[in-house]
DNA sequence: GTCTATATACAGATAGAC
DNA sequence: GTCTATCTGTATATAGAC
Protein backbone atom coordinates (compact mmCIF):
# COMPACT_ATOMS: atom_id res chain seq x y z
CA UNK A 1 0.00 0.00 0.00
CA UNK A 2 1.46 3.65 -1.30
CA UNK A 3 2.68 5.87 1.83
CA UNK A 4 -0.53 8.10 1.06
CA UNK A 5 -3.25 5.55 1.68
CA UNK A 6 -1.65 4.35 5.14
CA UNK A 7 -1.27 8.31 5.63
CA UNK A 8 -5.01 8.92 5.14
CA UNK A 9 -6.00 5.56 7.46
CA UNK A 10 -3.78 6.77 10.40
CA UNK A 11 -5.10 9.88 10.62
CA UNK A 12 -8.69 8.87 9.73
CA UNK A 13 -8.66 6.16 12.44
CA UNK A 14 -6.93 8.84 15.14
CA UNK A 15 -9.62 10.89 14.17
CA UNK A 16 -12.47 8.39 14.93
CA UNK A 17 -10.60 6.83 18.30
CA UNK A 18 -10.36 10.74 19.51
CA UNK A 19 -13.94 11.65 19.05
CA UNK A 20 -16.38 9.40 16.85
CA UNK A 21 -17.44 8.65 12.80
CA UNK A 22 -18.73 11.74 12.57
CA UNK A 23 -15.97 13.48 14.18
CA UNK A 24 -14.57 14.01 10.71
CA UNK A 25 -14.51 14.59 6.73
CA UNK A 26 -12.34 13.29 3.54
CA UNK A 27 -11.53 17.29 3.67
CA UNK A 28 -10.31 16.76 6.87
CA UNK A 29 -8.01 14.34 5.79
CA UNK A 30 -7.32 15.67 2.82
CA UNK A 31 -6.22 19.15 4.23
CA UNK A 32 -3.68 17.54 6.81
CA UNK A 33 -1.82 16.11 4.18
CA UNK A 34 -1.99 18.90 1.71
CA UNK A 35 -4.45 17.76 -1.11
CA UNK A 36 -8.00 17.74 -2.23
CA UNK A 37 -10.80 15.93 -0.89
CA UNK A 38 -11.58 14.66 -4.47
CA UNK A 39 -8.01 13.05 -4.47
CA UNK A 40 -9.12 11.09 -1.41
CA UNK A 41 -11.96 9.65 -2.99
CA UNK A 42 -9.43 8.39 -4.96
CA UNK A 43 -8.48 5.86 -2.65
CA UNK A 44 -11.86 5.39 -0.94
CA UNK A 45 -14.83 5.58 -2.43
CA UNK A 46 -17.17 6.37 0.42
CA UNK A 47 -16.71 6.84 4.13
CA UNK A 48 -18.55 4.14 4.78
CA UNK A 49 -16.03 1.65 2.86
CA UNK A 50 -12.84 4.00 4.20
CA UNK A 51 -14.35 2.93 8.16
CA UNK A 52 -14.66 -0.82 7.49
CA UNK A 53 -11.03 -0.98 5.57
CA UNK A 54 -9.95 1.09 8.89
CA UNK A 55 -11.44 -1.74 11.29
CA UNK A 56 -10.83 -4.61 9.28
CA UNK A 57 -7.20 -3.63 9.93
CA UNK A 58 -7.52 -2.85 13.42
CA UNK A 59 -8.68 -6.26 14.26
CA UNK A 60 -5.66 -7.61 11.93
CA UNK A 61 -3.09 -5.72 13.15
CA UNK A 62 -4.78 -6.12 17.05
CA UNK A 63 -4.68 -9.76 17.02
CA UNK A 64 -1.44 -9.85 14.88
CA UNK A 65 0.50 -8.47 17.95
CA UNK A 66 -1.69 -10.32 20.82
CA UNK A 67 -0.30 -13.53 18.60
CA UNK A 68 2.70 -12.34 18.63
CA UNK A 69 3.82 -10.99 21.84
CA UNK A 70 1.92 -13.85 23.74
CA UNK A 71 3.85 -16.90 21.70
CA UNK A 72 6.71 -17.78 24.01
CA UNK A 73 4.00 -17.00 27.20
CA UNK A 74 3.38 -19.71 29.01
CA UNK A 75 0.88 -18.71 32.51
CA UNK A 76 -3.07 -17.27 31.56
CA UNK A 77 -2.32 -14.49 33.80
CA UNK A 78 0.49 -13.04 32.02
CA UNK A 79 -1.28 -13.20 28.34
CA UNK A 80 -3.92 -11.22 29.58
CA UNK A 81 -1.79 -8.68 30.78
CA UNK A 82 -0.56 -8.49 27.31
CA UNK A 83 -3.80 -7.91 26.12
CA UNK A 84 -4.49 -5.31 28.72
CA UNK A 85 -1.31 -4.05 27.52
CA UNK A 86 -2.15 -3.61 23.92
CA UNK A 87 -5.24 -1.16 25.59
CA UNK A 88 -2.68 0.31 28.25
CA UNK A 89 -1.03 1.54 24.85
CA UNK A 90 -4.25 3.18 23.17
CA UNK A 91 -4.27 4.79 26.50
CA UNK A 92 -1.43 6.25 26.82
CA UNK A 93 -1.61 7.67 23.18
CA UNK A 94 -4.56 9.72 24.29
CA UNK A 95 -7.22 7.55 22.02
CA UNK A 96 -10.10 4.93 22.42
CA UNK A 97 -10.26 1.61 20.78
CA UNK A 98 -11.09 2.15 17.46
CA UNK A 99 -13.65 -0.94 17.49
CA UNK A 100 -14.96 0.52 20.56
CA UNK A 101 -15.75 3.69 19.82
CA UNK A 102 -17.20 2.44 16.62
CA UNK A 103 -19.49 0.23 18.51
CA UNK A 104 -21.04 2.66 20.46
CA UNK A 105 -22.00 4.49 17.49
CA UNK A 106 -23.08 0.92 15.97
CA UNK A 107 -26.76 2.66 14.75
CA UNK A 108 -24.63 4.83 12.19
CA UNK A 109 -23.06 1.76 10.60
CA UNK A 110 -23.64 0.14 7.41
CA UNK A 111 -23.89 -3.73 7.44
CA UNK A 112 -20.23 -4.31 6.39
CA UNK A 113 -18.63 -2.03 8.71
CA UNK A 114 -20.74 -3.35 11.34
CA UNK A 115 -19.61 -6.92 10.80
CA UNK A 116 -15.95 -6.02 10.96
CA UNK A 117 -16.95 -4.67 14.51
CA UNK A 118 -18.39 -8.14 15.51
CA UNK A 119 -15.65 -9.36 14.04
CA UNK A 120 -13.16 -7.77 16.69
CA UNK A 121 -15.06 -8.78 19.50
CA UNK A 122 -16.08 -12.76 18.47
CA UNK A 123 -12.60 -13.16 17.78
CA UNK A 124 -11.59 -11.22 21.14
CA UNK A 125 -13.87 -13.48 22.73
CA UNK A 126 -12.78 -16.63 21.37
CA UNK A 127 -8.99 -16.02 22.12
CA UNK A 128 -9.74 -15.05 25.94
CA UNK A 129 -12.12 -18.42 26.33
CA UNK A 130 -9.08 -20.28 24.93
CA UNK A 131 -6.35 -18.80 27.61
CA UNK A 132 -8.71 -18.77 30.18
CA UNK A 133 -9.29 -22.41 29.35
CA UNK A 134 -6.33 -24.27 30.04
CA UNK A 135 -6.40 -23.29 34.03
CA UNK A 136 -8.75 -23.49 37.14
CA UNK A 137 -9.45 -20.19 38.22
CA UNK A 138 -9.15 -18.79 41.54
CA UNK A 139 -12.77 -17.87 41.64
CA UNK A 140 -15.68 -20.22 41.08
CA UNK A 141 -17.58 -18.31 38.23
CA UNK A 142 -17.67 -19.80 35.10
CA UNK A 143 -15.00 -18.97 32.12
CA UNK A 144 -17.50 -17.20 29.99
CA UNK A 145 -18.39 -14.29 32.80
CA UNK A 146 -14.88 -13.98 33.39
CA UNK A 147 -13.98 -13.05 29.61
CA UNK A 148 -17.20 -10.95 29.34
CA UNK A 149 -16.40 -9.39 32.33
CA UNK A 150 -12.58 -8.92 31.17
CA UNK A 151 -13.56 -7.51 27.49
CA UNK A 152 -16.58 -5.01 28.78
CA UNK A 153 -14.45 -3.67 31.59
CA UNK A 154 -11.45 -2.97 29.09
CA UNK A 155 -13.70 -1.03 26.85
CA UNK A 156 -15.49 0.68 29.78
CA UNK A 157 -11.80 1.32 31.37
CA UNK A 158 -10.05 3.10 28.65
CA UNK A 159 -13.10 5.23 27.60
CA UNK A 160 -12.90 6.29 31.32
CA UNK A 161 -9.35 6.60 32.06
CA UNK A 162 -9.43 8.69 28.89
CA UNK A 163 -12.01 11.41 30.70
CA UNK A 164 -10.00 11.39 34.33
CA UNK A 165 -6.78 11.50 32.50
CA UNK A 166 -5.39 8.63 34.39
CA UNK A 167 -5.00 4.96 34.18
CA UNK A 168 -6.79 4.17 37.31
CA UNK A 169 -9.48 1.55 35.67
CA UNK A 170 -7.27 -0.63 33.24
CA UNK A 171 -4.93 -0.86 36.21
CA UNK A 172 -7.79 -1.69 38.58
CA UNK A 173 -8.87 -4.77 36.18
CA UNK A 174 -4.98 -5.64 36.03
CA UNK A 175 -4.79 -6.48 39.30
CA UNK A 176 -7.95 -7.75 39.67
CA UNK A 177 -7.23 -10.37 36.97
CA UNK A 178 -3.37 -10.93 38.62
CA UNK A 179 -6.30 -11.89 41.67
CA UNK A 180 -8.35 -14.24 39.97
CA UNK A 181 -6.39 -16.02 37.41
CA UNK B 1 -40.43 23.10 32.42
CA UNK B 2 -42.94 23.32 29.53
CA UNK B 3 -44.08 19.91 27.66
CA UNK B 4 -42.21 21.26 24.34
CA UNK B 5 -38.99 22.07 25.82
CA UNK B 6 -39.39 18.98 27.59
CA UNK B 7 -39.79 16.76 24.78
CA UNK B 8 -37.16 18.15 22.45
CA UNK B 9 -34.67 17.15 25.58
CA UNK B 10 -36.12 13.60 24.75
CA UNK B 11 -35.36 13.45 21.69
CA UNK B 12 -32.30 14.97 22.05
CA UNK B 13 -31.03 12.65 24.71
CA UNK B 14 -31.96 9.74 22.70
CA UNK B 15 -30.66 10.79 19.48
CA UNK B 16 -27.12 10.64 21.60
CA UNK B 17 -27.77 7.90 23.44
CA UNK B 18 -28.36 6.13 19.91
CA UNK B 19 -25.16 7.65 17.65
CA UNK B 20 -23.87 10.15 19.57
CA UNK B 21 -23.10 14.13 19.69
CA UNK B 22 -22.84 14.67 15.86
CA UNK B 23 -25.71 12.34 15.01
CA UNK B 24 -28.37 14.82 15.67
CA UNK B 25 -28.87 18.40 14.43
CA UNK B 26 -31.38 21.20 15.85
CA UNK B 27 -33.14 20.36 12.43
CA UNK B 28 -33.51 16.66 12.80
CA UNK B 29 -35.02 17.62 16.61
CA UNK B 30 -37.26 20.64 15.01
CA UNK B 31 -38.66 18.10 12.29
CA UNK B 32 -39.72 15.40 14.93
CA UNK B 33 -41.83 18.05 16.59
CA UNK B 34 -43.01 19.96 13.92
CA UNK B 35 -41.45 23.14 14.35
CA UNK B 36 -38.73 25.08 12.86
CA UNK B 37 -35.06 25.10 14.22
CA UNK B 38 -34.97 28.70 14.89
CA UNK B 39 -37.84 28.09 17.08
CA UNK B 40 -35.44 24.90 19.09
CA UNK B 41 -32.75 27.93 19.71
CA UNK B 42 -35.63 29.58 21.26
CA UNK B 43 -35.12 26.75 24.68
CA UNK B 44 -31.61 26.60 23.93
CA UNK B 45 -28.82 28.88 22.57
CA UNK B 46 -26.46 26.29 21.41
CA UNK B 47 -25.89 22.75 20.93
CA UNK B 48 -23.28 22.54 24.08
CA UNK B 49 -25.82 24.35 26.08
CA UNK B 50 -28.53 21.78 25.49
CA UNK B 51 -26.07 18.84 25.94
CA UNK B 52 -25.00 20.22 29.02
CA UNK B 53 -28.51 20.57 30.69
CA UNK B 54 -29.16 16.80 29.18
CA UNK B 55 -26.06 15.45 31.14
CA UNK B 56 -26.99 17.11 34.34
CA UNK B 57 -30.86 16.46 34.09
CA UNK B 58 -29.68 12.70 33.26
CA UNK B 59 -27.51 12.53 36.30
CA UNK B 60 -29.90 14.00 38.83
CA UNK B 61 -32.81 11.62 37.19
CA UNK B 62 -30.05 8.58 37.63
CA UNK B 63 -29.17 9.28 41.26
CA UNK B 64 -32.78 9.88 42.14
CA UNK B 65 -34.09 6.80 40.87
CA UNK B 66 -30.87 5.01 42.82
CA UNK B 67 -31.69 6.50 46.07
CA UNK B 68 -35.40 6.13 45.82
CA UNK B 69 -34.85 2.24 44.77
CA UNK B 70 -32.02 1.19 47.49
CA UNK B 71 -33.86 3.37 49.97
CA UNK B 72 -34.89 0.31 51.27
CA UNK B 73 -32.49 -2.64 50.75
CA UNK B 74 -30.01 -3.49 53.48
CA UNK B 75 -27.83 -5.76 51.25
CA UNK B 76 -24.86 -3.97 49.45
CA UNK B 77 -25.44 -6.35 46.54
CA UNK B 78 -28.85 -5.79 46.31
CA UNK B 79 -28.07 -1.76 45.75
CA UNK B 80 -25.82 -2.56 43.24
CA UNK B 81 -28.19 -4.83 41.16
CA UNK B 82 -30.36 -1.95 41.44
CA UNK B 83 -27.59 0.19 40.12
CA UNK B 84 -27.17 -2.56 36.82
CA UNK B 85 -30.81 -2.96 36.63
CA UNK B 86 -30.58 0.79 35.71
CA UNK B 87 -28.38 0.24 32.92
CA UNK B 88 -30.40 -2.87 31.86
CA UNK B 89 -33.45 -0.34 31.59
CA UNK B 90 -31.28 1.54 29.09
CA UNK B 91 -30.29 -1.27 26.86
CA UNK B 92 -33.31 -2.47 27.40
CA UNK B 93 -34.57 0.28 25.15
CA UNK B 94 -31.66 -0.10 22.71
CA UNK B 95 -29.93 2.68 24.18
CA UNK B 96 -26.49 3.90 25.80
CA UNK B 97 -25.68 5.19 28.54
CA UNK B 98 -25.63 8.97 27.93
CA UNK B 99 -22.58 9.41 29.61
CA UNK B 100 -20.92 6.56 28.76
CA UNK B 101 -21.62 7.92 24.98
CA UNK B 102 -20.20 11.59 25.59
CA UNK B 103 -17.56 9.93 27.69
CA UNK B 104 -16.04 8.06 24.38
CA UNK B 105 -16.57 11.66 23.18
CA UNK B 106 -14.81 13.87 25.34
CA UNK B 107 -12.77 15.64 22.78
CA UNK B 108 -15.54 17.37 21.31
CA UNK B 109 -16.91 18.22 24.67
CA UNK B 110 -16.99 22.44 26.25
CA UNK B 111 -15.49 22.79 29.81
CA UNK B 112 -19.11 22.67 30.65
CA UNK B 113 -20.51 19.15 29.15
CA UNK B 114 -17.21 17.72 30.39
CA UNK B 115 -17.80 19.08 33.46
CA UNK B 116 -21.12 17.51 33.73
CA UNK B 117 -19.93 14.16 32.43
CA UNK B 118 -16.82 13.68 35.21
CA UNK B 119 -20.06 14.94 38.12
CA UNK B 120 -21.81 12.08 36.96
CA UNK B 121 -19.19 9.36 37.54
CA UNK B 122 -17.73 11.27 40.72
CA UNK B 123 -20.85 10.59 42.06
CA UNK B 124 -21.28 6.88 40.94
CA UNK B 125 -17.59 6.55 42.65
CA UNK B 126 -19.20 7.82 45.77
CA UNK B 127 -21.97 5.76 45.96
CA UNK B 128 -20.51 2.59 44.94
CA UNK B 129 -17.57 3.20 47.33
CA UNK B 130 -20.26 3.53 50.09
CA UNK B 131 -22.17 1.01 49.20
CA UNK B 132 -19.06 -1.61 49.78
CA UNK B 133 -17.81 -0.11 52.77
CA UNK B 134 -20.07 -1.70 54.50
CA UNK B 135 -19.50 -5.00 54.55
CA UNK B 136 -16.48 -7.31 53.61
CA UNK B 137 -16.20 -8.88 50.32
CA UNK B 138 -16.04 -12.48 49.54
CA UNK B 139 -12.99 -11.71 47.25
CA UNK B 140 -9.38 -9.70 48.56
CA UNK B 141 -8.98 -6.79 46.78
CA UNK B 142 -9.70 -3.52 47.56
CA UNK B 143 -12.90 -2.16 47.42
CA UNK B 144 -12.06 0.97 44.68
CA UNK B 145 -10.67 -1.34 42.24
CA UNK B 146 -13.93 -3.06 42.48
CA UNK B 147 -15.22 -0.33 42.32
CA UNK B 148 -13.36 0.76 38.99
CA UNK B 149 -14.18 -2.64 37.70
CA UNK B 150 -18.25 -2.28 37.97
CA UNK B 151 -18.05 0.73 36.42
CA UNK B 152 -15.96 0.11 34.04
CA UNK B 153 -17.77 -3.04 32.96
CA UNK B 154 -21.18 -1.28 33.28
CA UNK B 155 -20.32 1.18 30.72
CA UNK B 156 -18.49 -1.45 28.42
CA UNK B 157 -21.47 -3.99 28.57
CA UNK B 158 -23.97 -1.90 27.64
CA UNK B 159 -22.21 -0.43 24.36
CA UNK B 160 -21.42 -4.35 23.09
CA UNK B 161 -24.75 -5.86 24.51
CA UNK B 162 -26.03 -3.30 22.19
CA UNK B 163 -23.72 -4.64 19.33
CA UNK B 164 -25.10 -8.25 19.77
CA UNK B 165 -28.68 -7.48 20.68
CA UNK B 166 -28.59 -9.82 23.90
CA UNK B 167 -28.04 -9.13 27.56
CA UNK B 168 -25.16 -11.63 28.24
CA UNK B 169 -22.49 -8.65 29.89
CA UNK B 170 -24.44 -7.58 31.82
CA UNK B 171 -25.90 -10.59 32.87
CA UNK B 172 -22.46 -11.88 33.18
CA UNK B 173 -21.49 -8.51 35.41
CA UNK B 174 -24.77 -9.20 37.70
CA UNK B 175 -23.68 -13.21 38.26
CA UNK B 176 -19.86 -11.80 39.26
CA UNK B 177 -21.57 -8.59 41.95
CA UNK B 178 -23.69 -11.85 43.32
CA UNK B 179 -20.42 -13.77 43.83
CA UNK B 180 -18.13 -11.73 45.76
CA UNK B 181 -20.55 -9.35 47.42
C1' DG C 1 -42.93 31.64 20.90
C1' DT C 2 -42.78 30.75 16.30
C1' DC C 3 -41.88 32.04 11.89
C1' DT C 4 -39.23 33.46 7.40
C1' DA C 5 -35.13 34.69 5.67
C1' DT C 6 -30.47 34.74 5.65
C1' DA C 7 -25.45 33.96 6.59
C1' DT C 8 -21.48 31.14 6.63
C1' DA C 9 -19.50 27.08 6.67
C1' DC C 10 -19.11 22.14 5.97
C1' DA C 11 -20.28 17.23 4.22
C1' DG C 12 -20.21 13.54 0.90
C1' DA C 13 -19.83 12.73 -3.56
C1' DT C 14 -19.15 13.02 -8.81
C1' DA C 15 -17.61 14.65 -13.60
C1' DG C 16 -14.21 15.45 -16.31
C1' DA C 17 -9.67 18.01 -17.41
C1' DC C 18 -4.73 17.36 -17.02
C1' DG D 1 -3.38 10.38 -9.24
C1' DT D 2 -4.54 14.85 -8.55
C1' DC D 3 -6.87 18.70 -9.73
C1' DT D 4 -10.89 22.25 -10.50
C1' DA D 5 -15.49 22.75 -10.54
C1' DT D 6 -19.78 21.61 -9.20
C1' DC D 7 -23.90 19.48 -7.06
C1' DT D 8 -27.03 18.84 -3.38
C1' DG D 9 -27.80 18.81 1.04
C1' DT D 10 -26.83 19.79 6.03
C1' DA D 11 -25.24 22.33 10.46
C1' DT D 12 -25.23 26.03 13.52
C1' DA D 13 -26.68 29.68 14.23
C1' DT D 14 -28.74 35.00 14.02
C1' DA D 15 -31.98 38.97 12.74
C1' DG D 16 -36.08 40.62 12.78
C1' DA D 17 -41.24 40.21 11.49
C1' DC D 18 -45.64 38.59 13.43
Amino acid sequence: MNDLKSNLKEIASKRIRQAGYNAFSFRDLANEIGIKSSSVHYYFPTKAALVEELANDYKDNFFKRLELETAKLVSPSSKILVLIKLYEESLSKNLNCLCGMLASEIDLLSDKEKKAIKSFYNELEIKLNSILSTTPLKIDKEVNEIVYLIMSSLNGSVVLDRVYEGKKRLNALKSFVKKII
